[in-house]
Formats: C-alpha cells, structure tokens, sequence
RNA sequence: GAACCCGUAGCUCAGUGGUAGAGCGUUCGGUUCACAUCCGAAAGGCCAGAGGUUCGAUACCUCUCGGGUUCACCA
C-alpha cells in the first residue's frame, strides 16, 4: 500500500466493480422487506451543482446503510427534461447561430432540442456515477420516457374525466420575453424606482406608473367612502384621451387606498391583477391592448406595434404636448413582478389556459401529513407545508414551452374556425390569423407542418385523446408545466399501476429533497399519489438545506460566487466532499459551503488509509514471526474472549455504542452526527488509543484480532458516508478476511451487541 | 407588510435547564519504524443586548438591535 491514499487511482474502478457485481440492483425477495428511494431527477442537459451533490450524498448514505442491514434497497435514479430551463438554453445556442425558435416550427424545435438533450445526458449521468451513487442503472429514467408520457396522459384523461381539469380565461402571469406564462410560484417581487405619472382624467387627476396600459381602460375607480369623489360614484365621464374623447364609468370599490395618489384609480381589467378583480366585481369589458408579443395592438391606434417601453415613453410624450400630465413623481419606489428566470417584466394578460381544480386533491395531501402518515424531517418544515396546503389555489399547467409533454386536447378545425394560429408556411414565412382566414389560403396540412402556436377561446371545443382523433384536428400546442409530470415521478419510475416493481417497491420509503421544492413538486407528489393509488408515494419526507456560497449568499451566476464540486471531487476525493457537504447538515438549516470539512475529512481518509497499512504490517510480521494465524473475533471456542484486557473490552464497547449512535442518528435523519460519530471513534479512540497501546503488547495474536475486529467494522460503519475509500481498503486487506472475495457495499451491517 | 430562521472561540458551525464543544486557523514543541494530509501541548468565548419564568438559562417566554430566507402586495 502506498504511503497516501490517491483518491484519483481508485474511485472510477471501484465503481465499476460495484455496478458489475450487481449490488446495486436489488431483487424482489418477499422474504426480504423492501427500502426504497426515488433519486429528484436533475436536469438532463445541465451540470452537477453543490445541491445535487448534498442530495446524492444524503440518499447514498441511507440506501448504502439499508442495503447493509439486509433490505432490498432500490434507488432510482433519473433525469428530467425540465422543459422551461432547457429550451431557455437551448435558445441561446440559437442565438449564438444568429437564430431563434421563431425560425423552426414546433415539431422541428423539438427534435432540435431532443438531439441535444440526448448529446449532454449522459454528462450528468457520469457526473452521479463519479459520485458514487449507488443507483440502480437499469431502471434508469427519464420523464419523456414514453412509459411516462402514457402514464401522464392517462392521468390526464382521468382528471378530465373526475372534472378536476377544466379550461378557463384567467390572468396569467406572461413574459412577454420568454413568450411564456410562468405560475404565482416562478414569479420573484423586485423593489423598483419609476416615474409616478399624474395624468389628467376628464375631471380627475390619477397616478399610474403605466400610462401606456389608458388604452385598455374600462373604468375609474374612488373609495365607497371617499367624500371627494362621492358625486361621481356610478355616473360617466367624458376624457379627453390621446386617441381622443372616450366615456368611461366611475365605480366604487374598498381595493382602491384614498390615501395613495389622488385616491382615484384607472381599472385596466386585461392588464393588471387588482383591476382584474375589480373587473369581475362590476361586470366591466376586459379590453386587452398589449399582444402576446409584448406589443401593443390595433386598439391603441397610432401606438400600435410599440412596444411596452417604446409606448410608455410616447405616451408620456404626447400627454405633454396635450397638457394632459400634469406632473410626474421621479422618486416612487414600488414592487415590480418579474420573472425568475431571466428577471423580465411580467405582463399580468388574459388568455385560455388549462388547470386543474385543486379542491379535492389537496384535502387529503393536507391530512396525510396532519395525521403522521407522510412524516416530514426537520419538523419544523412542516409547517411550510401547511401553510402552502391552506392557501393553494387551482392550478395552472399550460406553459408555452416547446420542449415538454404536449397536451392531449385536440380541437376540430371544423368546429373551431376562430382558433388562433402561428405557423411557418412552406416558404418560411411566418403567418399569423385566425384559423378560418388562414384556410383561405393555406391547407389544413400545411398550417398544421408548420404550426409553431395555437390558442384556442376558452369556450374551444376539444377532445381529449392520446391519439388524432380524426383528419381535421390540431393538437393543443401549450405542454404541461413540469410539475405535473414530475409530480408523478415516484409513480412512473416503479411501473405504475400494473407492474411487480410497483407491487413490491411502492410507496417509497422516503422523499428526499431540498426544501425549497416543497411546495412546488413534493405537496404534487403526495396529491398525484393519493389521487392514482390511495395511497401517499413516500412515508417520509427528509428535507435538508441550500449549500450557500462561502460568502454566505446564495450562490448565482451573477454573484459569480459559484462552487463547482468537481473541483473538490478532484482535489480532495469524492468522499472527503461528501463527508464536509454532510456535516453541514446538523439541523437542517442552510449552511455555507464548508470547505475546511472537507480538507478535515481529506485527512480523514488519509488517517484510516494508515490505520490500514498498519495493520497489514503488523500482520505481515506476526505471522512472519510466529507462522501462526491471527483468530477471528468472536471467538469463543478459542477462548480469545476470555483473555481480553480491560483496554480490549473497551474499544469492543466503544465500538458498540458507536454503531449505536451511527444507527440511531440515521433513523433519525441526523447524517452530521453519525458522521461525526464515526470519525471520533476512529481517530480518537481507535487510531491515537487503541492502535498505540497494541504497540507495546506482549499478546499479539489477542490484541491483533480485536483491532482488526474493531477496525474492519469501523469500516462497514463508515462505508455508507466515504464508500470509496473503504471499499479500496477492504480490497486491500482481503487476505486478512473470512471471505476475501466478498465486496464492502454487500457485507451485512454491524450487529450491536444489546447484552452488555 | 407578514411569517419563519439565525446572532456561541479569529473563521465556519454543532450543542444542552446546571456556568460550553468540533473542524479549520493561531502559538509552542516534535524527522518515535501507520500517517507532517501527522504527533504532543497551549492560548482563545460575561453563548448579540435588556427584562421575565426558574433554586439555576447560552438553552424557555417577551421586547430591542443586527443578519438571512420565504410569502404577499397599492395604481
């Protein structure tokens, strides 16, 4: 054995070795009681980040620590297609080509991107084996599978079927940038610095921070009890506008604040969230003015085919010249929505979308978790949880994303002539109108070759079907938000419904995940499983927290504060990595990332690598001198037992309480404290103690079998948290073994000894 | 605006109703035949501040200050 443990010589064969001895697939022994994890897919197409490293590490540990106590441990592992994020990135490849989606129609755009997720998928599927994640490879998954695209649709079709899926008109959360909507959750609130225009308002004065958005007014709205404006309350006025006179009504509503501005309030019903509402309340027209291009439509005449900013500016302009502004606050600081994947405004805008009706699902997921049925870890995430089951409103799952699961809806084109359609005809051009226009021009073939979008009112009347149900259809183009199929993941990952691995794996032992997707992928977990098979998917949930950058923010591009683990992997080895990602998880809060752990347990394997050499070496001796053959502990028909010393039964003892304490803290999710654990004992007691004192005894044959006995099971201890390392040097001793054709990951776990 | 979390050795963090621990760092001393990625020793903390509960609080409660995160939002 070499003087150093050389993590980069070892680790990739170790591996092999593993998958190739078959460990990691488990089989389906009904005398056996089954443990199971579903591995978070990660980005198919994107890189190992610290979270990811943390999340394996975790669930390594308790599937190594199961599989060793004689379960039959399944971890699944997977990658996600994760539809919004990797268009996003595959967009800007196009860009860099001097292209765009809008060049390609839909069918076209997404082999393209399936060509490229297939290209970078296995990079992060190495990445997991160099982590040596213990995963079964041969249910390995992917959630455009087509076994998971069937189990999506047939979920679907059933929700329609039970009337939790329905089609309405609602305010969407739109980026006019992304060209998508994005849900209540993605969208991020950004303190902001705007110009407060004060604009003349028939016998009024209002404030707005958006100008632009007159053209889309149905109303003026005062306080109920605001005496100002009282005699106004219900009457119409006359404006003089910038597309000039216009008659308005004048409501009262208790959302508007008598004190903010002048206390009257233009209602944009099609634009705005509150003026939505307020719509709704007194029956006022929704008149939308700014397109899905982020434009401005016929509707606001000469302004047409600006865009936001470009009119906001004109706006301002020509209310100048009409006297019409009558001054503007520099200094309004407000909160603007954006987006929270490229920090784009969010244009509150009207259109048909898909949800799911969420009334009946969340009830039980609600009570599952109240009853202790699904248990979640740290308890203190729990209430997260419920305060999300409480407030949760219907879901949207239309996204205008390309890349993803397309909604089985199917609309007659025959009996839809008012679709909105965007394709690209023959010649690459694109054409845009309604469906019964188009054909004028256009055949059904063509539209449908190069169709890139497609909205349909919301009173659309569609069909829903895995299959074309007839020549004249067009399928939805919206796809499903990515929740909603990874909201099935533990479901099609062990073969729902039908299959064995469903009857023997299923519900899984335990979800675990950082609890910043709690809300938006676990509580649809456990909605998904109650809803398909009664019961919850997981028993329990172990949440644990962001690694955060050294600074102590959190880590992001922009910050450039970002912490790449294959450097630590390289530098230090895998496991000294996911020892220090560990021992930051005491408590499950976020923590920093804890570079000084991991050179500490760098050094840590050092120290075990020359617990090892010693041992050989004194072996190597005793039996040079002595050509007699150290026995194995226990012992008792050699009566080794009975000539133990005081210090021999305590580092047994210590031993004992150790796997105790290693045991207990993973039952209990408490991964630092196993860890540290075991690494006391083996420095502490084992190495500076134990090992020293063996040095001057006259009684090598007893001391020997104890600190091999010792030794050999601090290594099945601490195999779940450093397994590399411990396999090479269980590989290395093997001649000092019962059984050296037998590998570390399927030994059987230490027995505690519960006598004493 | 609301909720939650945090404030413990120079740094990063554990922790407990009975007057504190780890890793790293620092200082001093070590080429003992497993390991300098090591060994031995040492220094270093009125556990943010104030009040309360208690025989006793760093730990429980209240408030203040400081930091973080999440959620919600008014033109």
């Amino acid at each position: 054995m070499e003087k150093t443990y050389n993590h980069q010589k070892y680790e990739e064969d170790v591996y092999k070795l593993w998958e190739k001895s078959g460990a990691f697939t488990p089989k389906k022994d009904p005398k056996k009681k089954p443990y199971t994890i579903v591995l978070p897919p990660p980005n198919a197409s994107g890189k190992m980040h610290t979270g990811n490293v943390l999340m394996i590490a975790i669930e390594d540990i308790l599937i190594r620590w199961k599989r060793m106590q004689g379960y039959s441990a399944l971890w699944i592992p997977g990658t996600d297609h994760a539809g919004f994020e990797t268009q996003i990135t595959f967009e800007r490849r196009l860009k860099e080509q001097g292209k765009s989606r809008f060049d390609f129609d839909r069918a076209t755009l997404y082999k393209k991107i399936w060509v490229f997720v297939q290209e970078n998928k296995h990079l992060i599927e190495d990445q997991i084996r160099s982590m040596g994640a213990s995963v079964d490879w041969t249910r390995n998954k992917f959630t455009l599978d087509p076994d998971v695209l069937e189990t999506v649709v047939n979920t679907f079709k059933k929700m329609f079927e039970d009337r939790l899926v329905y089609r309405a008109d609602y305010m969407v959360n739109y980026c006019p940038t992304c060209g998508t909507t994005f849900a209540d959750l993605e969208v991020n609130h950004k303190e902001r610095k705007d110009p407060l225009y004060y604009m003349k308002y028939g016998p009024f004065v209002l404030a707005t921070v958006r100008p632009e958005t007159k053209f889309g007014d149905t109303a003026v709205a005062v306080h109920p009890n605001d005496k100002r404006y009282k005699k106004y309350i219900g009457k119409e006025i006359e404006v003089d506008g910038l597309l000039g006179k216009f008659k308005l009504k004048v409501i009262a509503d208790k959302f508007v604040d008598p004190e903010f501005g002048t206390g009257v309030v233009k209602v944009t019903p099609a634009h705005d969230k509150n003026d939505y509402e307020a719509g709704k309340r007194h029956h006022l027209e929704v008149k939308p003015v700014i397109g899905l291009d982020g434009k401005l439509n016929q509707k606001a005449g000469r302004f047409a085919g600006l865009t936001i900013n470009e009119a906001r500016k004109k706006v301002v302009e020509d209310l100048k010249k009409k006297g019409l502004l009558e001054k503007i606050d520099e200094n309004y600081v407000h909160t603007v929505a954006v987006c929270y994947k490229g920090g784009h405004d969010i244009e509150p805008t009207i259109l048909p979308n898909w949800f799911v009706k969420v009334g009946p699902l969340k009830e039980p997921a609600h009570e599952v978790v109240k009853k202790g049925k699904v248990k979640i870890y740290p308890k203190w995430q729990e209430v997260k949880y419920h305060r999300w089951m409480e407030s949760m409103n219907d879901w949207p799952i239309s996204r205008q994303v390309v890349w993803g699961i397309r909604i089985p809806a199917w609309y007659s084109t025959s009996e839809n002539l008012n679709l909105q359609i965007t394709f690209l005809n023959k010649d690459k051009v694109t054409k845009s109108g309604n469906l019964a226009d188009l054909l004028k021009e256009y055949s059904l073939d063509e539209i449908r070759g190069g169709l890139q979008t497609l909205i349909a009112p919301a009173d659309a009347k569609f069909s829903i079907s895995d299959k074309n149900p007839g020549k004249d259809y067009l399928q939805e183009t919206d796809t499903f938000d990515t929740w909603f199929s990874s909201g099935q993941w533990p479901l099609v990952t062990l073969g729902y419904p039908n299959s064995s691995d469903f009857k023997y794996f299923y519900p899984a032992d335990v979800l675990e995940t950082a609890w910043e997707i709690l809300r938006l992928w676990v509580s649809r977990m456990i909605m998904f499983g109650l809803y398909l098979t009664g019961k919850p998917p997981f028993k329990d949930v172990y949440l644990h927290g962001i690694v955060r950058a050294m600074d102590g923010r959190k880590m992001s591009k922009s910050l450039g504060n970002v912490i790449n683990p294959e450097e630590y992997q390289e530098e230090f080895g895998t496991d000294a990595l996911r020892m220090g990602l560990i021992s930051g998880t005491a408590n499950g809060h976020d923590f920093n990332f804890p570079r000084d752990k991991v050179i500490a347990y760098r050094n840590f394997a050092n120290k075990i690598w020359n617990i090892a050499r010693f041992i050989n070496l004194m072996f190597e001796k005793y039996s040079e001198e002595t050509g007699i053959n150290v026995p194995f502990l226990p012992d008792k028909k050699n009566k080794t037992q009975k000539l133990l010393k005081k210090e021999d039964k305590q580092i047994l003892d210590d031993l004992n309480e150790t796997t105790k304490k290693v045991d207990n803290s993973l039952e209990k999710y408490r991964f630092a404290d196993a860890a540290e654990a075991i690494y006391h004992f083996m420095w502490d007691r084992l190495a500076s103690d134990y090992l020293e004192k063996t040095k001057n005894r006259e009684d090598k044959e007893i001391s020997l079998s104890v600190l091999r006995h010792v030794y050999f099971n601090s290594l099945k201890l601490l195999h779940p948290f450093m397994p590399f390392i411990t396999e090479v040097i269980w590989q290395e001793l093997k001649d000092l073994r019962k059984r050296p054709d037998q590998l570390l990951i399927s030994t059987p776990w230490p027995v505690i000894n519960s006598k004493d």
